[in-house]
DNA sequence: ATTTAATTGTGACAATTATCACTATTAAGC
DNA sequence: GCTTAATAGTGATAATTGTCACAATTAAAT
């Protein structure tokens, strides 16, 4: 990547991305900074920085093309970077980023899940098949996938990754409630639901 | 609230609050700065400028207590004032969320969910029964609830979420990939898994 | 053609956040 | 008791991020 995209420009990116796709959608030749800004509330002046960052350049008076600004963007973002990955417990919240059609999109291939429950194994969700967890030793060799997103329940979350880290995954997308323990080499990144929650009810909520 | 918590103060917070609640656990009668820095991959000064700003002092040589902190840090993200709040759309992403035993913890007292599958209606999980979302207008006044949780998906994201406006919901927590529109005296709140995995992916993955 | 008003682009500044380096303290070992 | 080493506390500084104000541009109106 040429640049460095700070933090959070990545994060407004994405939605400048999804409002730019519906501008696109209704067929609108042109989108403002202002629109843009207001819709994420935000300030202007921020958007347009960001679309400097991207070496993006608006027409005075007319804004941006939203098809222009969306390819740069997908581009920006590595959308073509395409990443492998598992999805290790087959619950409501793995079977719910099973069939959460964005990260296609974004360039993150969900190749399978697993699970240890029997009724589950062998059930597809969204042309991707659900296997025993024992399988997935063998299937990351196989086809490449260093990247899980774990979404197993709380009680065995540390032991399940340990049991990754054991099977050569390298980057654990942590959804678990735990914050886990791992070696340094290993990449985990901790959703943190709670934190969004409470960032929002600070901010927002008197 | 006393001081003014900044945001990423308070994600760590609430992975301090994890860990911490697992030194007690185990019973352990002290942490350090260190330990925690090290379990979250930060500099050990960071833990310790959050806690001066709780204004919790440790002991040189010994480190915190660790139940001395947990209630600190519960006292300042406020666990204590309980909010009400509804799920709506209980596909597996709402199941998975009304499952989620933190949000009770944290706060967050998910009372019902809502749908219009009529497979789901007058189902139970966890204690919380799915409603037809007509019955949203009356229960959110009768319950007295303006919190909404919108895991709908996307196509009726919007209509759904203009619903939830005129019925009353102040704040909307949007779990769906949409930029939803609302007017300013709303507070809409944009989960954003892929940019949460966008930041990861540029930081960490190659 | 001229004027007007909307919009971009951007420098200066402000606020927030993280890191570093160092001092002070003190438990533990001798 | 004295020394040592681990740890907290903190000021200085750096990096990141956001806001504001305003000049430059230009489409549209006249």
């Amino acid at each position: 990547m040429a640049k460095k995209i700070p933090e959070k420009v990545v994060s407004r990116l994405t939605f400048y991305h999804s409002i730019v796709s519906e501008f696109i959608e209704k067929n609108e030749q042109n989108i403002t900074s202002s629109q843009l800004a207001h819709r994420l509330n935000i300030d202007d002046s921020q958007v347009r920085k960001d679309f400097n960052l991207l070496n993006k350049v608006g027409r005075c008076r007319v804004g941006y093309c939203p098809k222009d600004l969306k390819e740069t963007i997908e581009n920006t973002l590595g959308f073509s970077n395409k990443r492998n990955a598992f999805i290790v417990g087959a619950g409501h919240l793995g079977l719910a980023l099973a069939k959460y059609d964005k990260f296609d999109n974004y360039g993150l291939n969900i190749l399978a899940l697993f699970d240890t429950d029997p009724l589950k194994i062998d059930m597809q969700i969204n042309d991707k098949k659900i296997f025993h967890i024992t399988k997935l030793l063998d299937l990351a060799s196989e086809l490449n996938v260093d990247i899980a997103i774990l979404t197993v329940p709380r009680q065995p979350a540390q032991d399940v990754a340990d049991f990754l880290i054991e099977s050569g995954i390298k980057y654990i997308w942590n959804f678990t409630p735990c914050v886990l323990s791992a070696p340094k080499y290993i990449k985990v990144w901790n959703e943190n639901l709670m934190a969004s929650f409470l960032q929002f009810a600070c901010k927002e909520i008197d």
